[in-house]
DNA sequence: AAAAAAT
């Protein structure tokens, strides 16, 4: 906006604005009233000029106030209360080795295992010259370390719920000392259910605390929540509610469905802009690591990142990707909020979102700090109406490319669109795929869809999703359910009492 | 309609 007036010298007042005299000059972090330590731990970093959020936040957490904050990532929300929350405690932090000294007096909860390793690290970068201590705690690792972190004495945890209630369990955390609470990302919370979890931290926290409640939406279930543990909250809001950076250029590429890996190739290798680093966004787990897979064979290095992921998995994907060893990231939305990559020039969204509201959180990893960005869709024909909703509400008509060869076949009918155009394998691989849906349908389900035929013999390939637990039993005999596993019932049963799904046992089984 | 999170 004001990038050609951004003076160098930082005291300037910017003139930009209809009146003047009413602007107070740009404020630096020195302004703030933060602590030398603290400063210092900024200017390390390169900082010189909070972001608008930071200067609203900073001094009200400081003043020790509650707040609602309604604030996207990248707008540097994470610092705007790490920063302040350090502050507070600094004030009375115990220099003293001994481990009884260092309570939890700080509680950060968020909804991703990454998300909380992101704010940890930034508790862990602000805190470099103040005697506090953290410690990230989420599931998916070995609990052992994490419990002797806590015994050792660390006044801050970051965490997601459901591990931090594990601790709480095995009493390797004590919430007696709690000062401050801070709930990121609270609608993404609320998406995830876990805010009975929420609930049951929230009643064994001190009643005097401040609690600081960040979330992208304000829902009335946001503010209900917000009302049951926020004391006269001061309200910050940056960014309009779903407001998208101007920054950012949106185009779809009309395509078949069927076209769609193949496009997408097309553009890693023939766009000159593409040829760098892109996040690209899927809509199913198991979509995500079979495009990666696709993806490598065709010689671009690739991995996956999505919840049926092993942590270990999930961080090497990550950090695979912020080294530069992998250029392209497959993922599920489970990267779409919160996830930080710097510099990131280009999101591409392999399938649209469900909701329009996925869509900027998804193109919210480009086009950061004002920074140049590229968001990307590929657009199949049954995608019509996600597209309607998305552009009604970033208030915008995105840009159709339409790319010879892909475009034509996207407004072709579905079925007839790929027909002898040399992509065998494609529509090999499709039928393949169609094949085993069917066989998930029949074996996982049991019943067959109202209305739904049996396919023939012989295009019923009988195979099991592979990624499901191998069965040591014909799922289409009957069975009985024992603690340890499933066995082919050895009487029979009664010819007028129907089966029960196979999809019963292995859920039986799975909570066992 | 899909994904996320404790085992």
């Amino acid at each position: 906006m004001n990038a050609t007036t951004q003076s160098t010298t930082p005291s300037a007042v910017d003139d930009q604005d209809a009146s003047p005299a009413a602007v107070p000059p740009a404020p630096t972090f020195d302004d703030l009233g933060l602590l030398p330590e603290l400063l210092r731990a900024v200017k390390d970093n390169g900082y010189t000029h909070p972001t608008p959020i930071q200067t609203q936040a900073i001094p009200i957490i400081m003043a020790g106030k509650d707040v609602m904050g309604g604030a996207q990532t990248g707008t540097g929300k994470t610092a705007g209360f790490t920063l302040p929350l350090l502050q507070r405690l600094a004030r009375h932090a115990s220099s003293s080795p001994s481990p009884a000294r260092h309570p939890v007096r700080a509680l950060i909860l968020a909804p991703t295992r990454e998300l909380a390793m992101q704010v940890h690290e930034s508790v862990v970068t602000y805190s470099k010259y103040v005697p506090l201590r953290s410690v990230c705690i989420y599931g998916g690792v070995d609990i052992k370390p994490q419990i002797a972190e806590l015994r050792e004495g660390r006044e801050i945890v970051v965490a997601t719920p459901g591990r931090l209630l594990d601790h709480v369990q095995q009493k390797s955390v004590s919430f007696a000392a709690v000062e401050v609470l801070v709930l990121d990302e609270a609608d993404r919370m609320l998406d995830m259910g876990f805010i009975p979890d929420i609930k049951r931290i929230l009643a064994m926290l001190p009643k005097e605390r401040q609690s600081l409640l960040f979330s992208a939406t304000f829902s009335n279930e946001i503010k209900n929540l917000a009302d049951s543990m926020l004391k006269a909250p001061q309200l910050i809001e940056v960014a309009r509610r779903n407001a998208v950076s101007e920054t950012i250029t949106h185009r779809v590429y009309p395509v078949a469905s069927d076209l769609k890996r193949s496009l997408l190739v097309h553009l890693l290798t023939h766009d000159e802009e593409k040829a760098k680093q892109v996040l690209v966004f899927v809509g199913t787990k198991f979509g995500a690591s079979r495009l990666a897979v696709y993806l490598e064979r065709q010689g671009i290095a690739a991995d996956a990142i999505h919840g049926d992921k092993s942590q270990q998995q999930r961080t090497e994907a990550l950090e695979g990707f912020k080294s530069g060893r992998i250029r392209v990231l497959v993922a599920t939305d489970v990267a779409a909020r919160g996830l930080d990559i710097d510099d990131l020039p280009h999101v591409i969204n392999y399938e649209l979102p469900h909701t329009a509201e996925d869509y900027v959180h998804r193109i919210g990893r480009t086009g950061r700090a004002g920074k140049q960005g590229d968001a990307t869709s590929l657009f199949a024909p049954e995608e019509k109406q996600r597209l309607a909703d998305i552009e009604k509400l970033i208030k915008r008509q995105i840009e159709r490319v339409e790319i010879s060869g892909f475009a034509e076949l996207a407004s072709a009918p579905p079925e007839r669109a790929p027909s002898n155009r040399g992509h065998k394998r494609e529509h090999l691989e499709r039928a393949r795929e169609k094949a085993r849906e069917r066989d998930r349908a029949l074996t996982l389900d049991g019943n067959r869809p109202a209305g739904r035929e049996l396919p023939t013999p012989a295009a019923h390939v009988p195979r099991l999703d592979p990624r499901l637990p191998k069965l040591d039993f014909d799922p289409t005999k009957p069975y009985v359910n024992k603690p340890g596993g499933a066995e082919i019932a050895p009487e029979k049963p009664s010819p007028t009492r129907p089966q029960r799904p196979v999809a019963a046992l292995l859920g039986g089984l799975g909570k066992k």
